[in-house]
RNA sequence: GCCAAUAUGGUGUAGAGGAAGCACUCCAGACUGUGACUCUGGUGGGGAGGGUUCGUUUCCCUCUAUUGGCCCCA
């Protein structure tokens, strides 16, 4: 029998998981300080949820199957579609904007490579029904803040407006199957293909001289000067450009400051409509982008009212690599504070009842349960790591005493069985 | 789907067509109530299948996996 891992999957041992906890933990905790609440939906549902949005080619990296009830089911891609569904299906009239954070686990059928895995973790959130400026700047400083409180360096936040570029289409009576067409080209910076089909849909040219230098825009707010006198006289793309405006103003509010204007972004998906940002980490190479969202319309997609909705994600595993490759200091603590160490075979009950004692206490602590020579038990506290252990022996237990061992330093005391809890804070230290 | 590199004890690694070595780990022991350092001993190894050869872990092919890149990325 082979055992092995499927492709594209990973195992994580104890250190990692610490840190991967210490990150989420870190997440919830700033997520829930700006009250967002957190939901957790099925790790499968129906296939028909995911190729209703995205069309029946999207199959191709879906891992899908039939239940024994002959369901065509999936393994979720991505988490939007799912928020959506429960959205519509139990949170409609509750009050808006409603917020709310996902943690979990997302499966793609792809090569695996650098960044990218088969299983991979998505931590996000999402507002729906606040469409405001102001809801756009709260969440891109949630994104900002969250990685600040993270100590990551080194990212890049790019924020754009797609109501611009759709603003100018619309103008030219670009039906929406070629708008999205557009988008999808700018967003892979596929510049020859975007000019054919662009001259292909008979664009003026005044137009597409104004297009190509829009989406080569990038740089500081200063340019939106700049952006207001190209713009002149499309007033859709004016009202776009409003907007972004407000938001930036909002942003300088909140303490955001530190990203790029960037025309440039417009995101893979059909229903992004108006703000869109990204972040990168540039030293991750090819996969360097670790979050990524906007506004968009993906409820009224799915059979609900039209309402808009706003959320982003961190692609969670991409967001370890960088804090690893980093160097973050971990802080991870020891398995347990104190260690239990009967000194002959005569003292375990008594050692159990002691380490018993003390997690009734609150104190984490580990007996030796492997019957094991004094001398080993020692040895294998040090290699766990253990800064405290309590010698159960005989001869002291006589006296109603025990011994307290710092192992770091080697010292031990004599203290009375009794005491043992008043030692707590010695223990923890 | 495409390209390339890689695959050796639990981990990290070396070597050579002819008895597979090192470091760490693990287990046992070195005056049986004391860990780290030290010493001794032990367990344990060439991804899978096929070919070449007197003989292959070593050369060749296929598969699988890993890593990196391309394609793709809801």
């Amino acid at each position: 029998m082979e055992l092995s891992r499927p492709r594209g999957t990973r195992d994580f041992l104890f250190y990692q998981m610490k840190q991967r906890k210490m990150v989420e933990n870190t997440l919830k905790r700033v997520f829930e300080s700006y009250a967002y609440q957190e939901i957790k939906t099925p790790i499968f549902e129906n296939l028909s949820l995911f190729t209703q949005k995205s069309g029946e080619e999207i199959v191709e990296q879906i891992y899908y199957f039939k239940d024994k009830g002959d369901r065509q089911l999936a393994l979720r891609p991505e988490l939007t579609a799912p928020v959506a569904r429960l959205y519509i299906s139990k949170l409609q009239k509750s009050p808006k904007p409603l917020k709310m954070y996902y943690f979990g686990s997302c499966f793609r059928y792809e090569r695996p490579q650098a960044g990218r895995f088969r299983q991979f973790w998505q931590f996000g959130c999402e507002i729906i029904g606040g469409k405001s400026p102001e809801t756009d700047a709260e969440m891109i400083t949630m994104a900002a803040h969250s990685l600040k409180e993270l100590e990551l360096e080194g990212f890049e936040i790019h924020l754009g407006h797609l109501g611009i570029l759709r603003g100018i289409l619309d103008e030219v009576n670009i039906v929406e199957k070629d708008q999205d067409h557009i988008m999808g080209l700018i967003d892979k910076g596929e510049r020859e293909k975007l000019l054919k089909f662009l001259t292909k849909l008979k664009i003026d040219d005044n137009t597409l001289k104004i297009l190509l230098e829009l989406i080569a825009m990038k740089g500081n707010p200063q340019i939106i000067g700049n952006l207001k006198k190209i713009l002149k006289g499309r007033e859709k793309a004016l009202n776009a450009l409003q907007e972004l405006e407000e938001l930036l103003e909002y942003l300088e509010i909140l303490q955001t400051d530190d990203y790029l204007l960037n025309l440039g972004i417009a995101r893979g998906l059909d229903y992004y409509s108006g703000m869109v940002f990204e972040i990168y980490v540039p030293s991750l190479g090819a996969q360097k982008q670790i979050c990524g969202g906007g506004t968009y319309n993906i409820i009224e997609t799915f059979g609900g009212e039209k309402i808009e909705s706003t959320g982003f994600a961190f692609g969670f595993d991409r967001l370890m690599s960088a804090l690893i490759s980093q160097g973050i200091d971990w802080k991870v603590s020891p398995v347990a504070d104190v260690f239990i160490a009967p000194i002959s075979p005569k003292t375990r009950k008594e050692s159990l009842k002691i380490a018993q004692y003390l997690r009734l206490s609150g104190i984490s602590t580990e007996v030796d349960l492997g019957r094991k020579k004094l001398k080993k038990i020692l040895s294998y506290a040090h290699n766990r790591g253990i800064k405290k252990v309590v010698l159960v022996g005989e001869r002291d237990l006589k006296q109603g005493k025990l011994t307290l061992k710092d192992m770091e330093t080697g010292e031990q005391i004599l203290i009375n069985k009794d005491e043992l809890l008043n030692q707590i804070d010695v223990l923890k230290k």
